[in-house]
DNA sequence: AGAATAATTTAGGCTCTCCTAAATCCCTTC
DNA sequence: GAAGGGATTTAGGAGAGCCTAAATTATTCT
């Protein structure tokens, strides 16, 4: 069968779609970094994704994805976020966990049953880290977004998204209030990688946060 | 990880858990024929089993789930159930195509999630052909059934469940009335394992059904 | 009982996906 | 422009799960 998709073919495939659109072509190190494996086994790998034509790669150079691949890959990626959505909305499944168990459920369920989920809740267009779906057909918002490190004191903003699916991360996320839709105002950010403060609607309250988390945190600014 | 159980083992325990049901162990030509696999390859399976402490197993006289392997096996057939009953009653799919999902849903699928979905179905104690459901601690009715061969002419049944999966069977069954719940009365059985007439309520209509099928029909007798 | 037949197991192989250890390649730095 | 260092690939191996073909064991029939 050279030409299915095992379960840890979607994930290197998910993996590759992620590290190339930082535009340069996927390292093996860091699929391998990625999906926690040894660099040794991805090597491996990158050739059965190759003989199946799901992605091109120079030796010593990168992997990336070809048009069968990509479209594999966001396939893979939108069953993931479908399956995140039903389980929050239908399921009451809290945000810090539905990646887990839709990790798994990804490389089970069947198209329709992925189509009857959305069409159950509604046919969202984004899951519940703020991350649009791709749609049916593959198309999927890829206009890069800036993060909470890339505004300057004063800029209002709105959260979009947040880039991490770490159970402990998401819920200090949601404890400071800045799910997805959240409005929040730069006030100012200390040197050298240092925190950022921001002031957070509805009530401005002051929360300060990490360089490392503010990377995470996707948003769009918004014009007075 | 010698005590994890992986999903071609959790489809073997159920298969076994179903052909002991019959009272015999199970022999390994019935597993293999079950799950569709040579007989080598489950002689190879059964001793990683036996290993594991899930099976006891005689060389040459047949396998028997231990009171671990009985137990995993029925946490598996509870999430196959949930599964189906959920899939039916919640998104909608036909009951001839439940199987099919559940039976790559339920590998995938957490302790959690499964509760949850029962839970958002009112917990339910039968699957869409009628199967009891086990409990989440493992208890599940195993009364013998009776099927419609076991009948004699004048007695009148309600049937209980459809013990087969493939969706062409279940759509006839569907087509002649005999879902679960309906309601029939014996006219006569040919003999030398010939078709058998009944009559399906409400309308009375006249049915012939083959022996094969007839057996797979699963039946509660209604003393009038 | 002995021989034929059926059921089961063993032997030997294959693929997939992972591993560690040992090359090999590329690039930067001196 | 050679050397170091990091990234990558190759080599060799392991376990799971499947296969076919060949033994082995159990059972049935004469």
């Amino acid at each position: 069968m050279s030409d299915s998709i095992t379960a840890p073919a979607e994930d290197y495939l998910k993996a590759i779609y992620d590290i190339e659109r930082g535009g340069e072509a996927a390292a093996t190190n860091d699929i391998a970094a990625r999906l926690g494996i040894a660099a040794a086994s991805v090597s491996g790998m990158i050739r059965r994704l190759a003989d199946q034509g799901l992605i091109s790669h120079e030796r010593y150079k990168g992997t990336r994805l070809t048009a069968a691949g990509r479209k594999a890959a966001l396939r893979t990626i939108r069953r993931h976020r479908v399956i995140e959505a039903y389980l929050a909305r239908a399921l009451g499944y809290p945000w810090d966990r539905v990646h887990e168990e839709a990790e798994r459920l990804e490389h089970a369920a069947s198209d329709e049953l992925v189509d009857r989920m959305a069409r159950a809740i509604g046919e969202p267009n984004i899951d519940p880290h703020g991350a649009p779906i791709p749609t049916r057909e593959g198309d999927v918002d890829e206009t890069p977004l800036r993060t909470l490190l890339d505004l300057r004191p004063g800029q209002r903003c709105r959260v979009v998204s947040v880039a991490d699916e770490d159970a402990d991360l998401l819920r200090y996320v949601a404890k400071l209030g800045l799910r997805p839709g959240a409005e929040a105002e730069i006030v100012e950010r200390a040197p050298f990688d240092g925190p950022i403060s921001i002031k957070v609607a509805p009530n401005d309250l002051p929360v300060q946060i990490g360089a490392r988390l503010a990377g995470l945190m996707h948003v769009a600014p918004i014009a007075d």
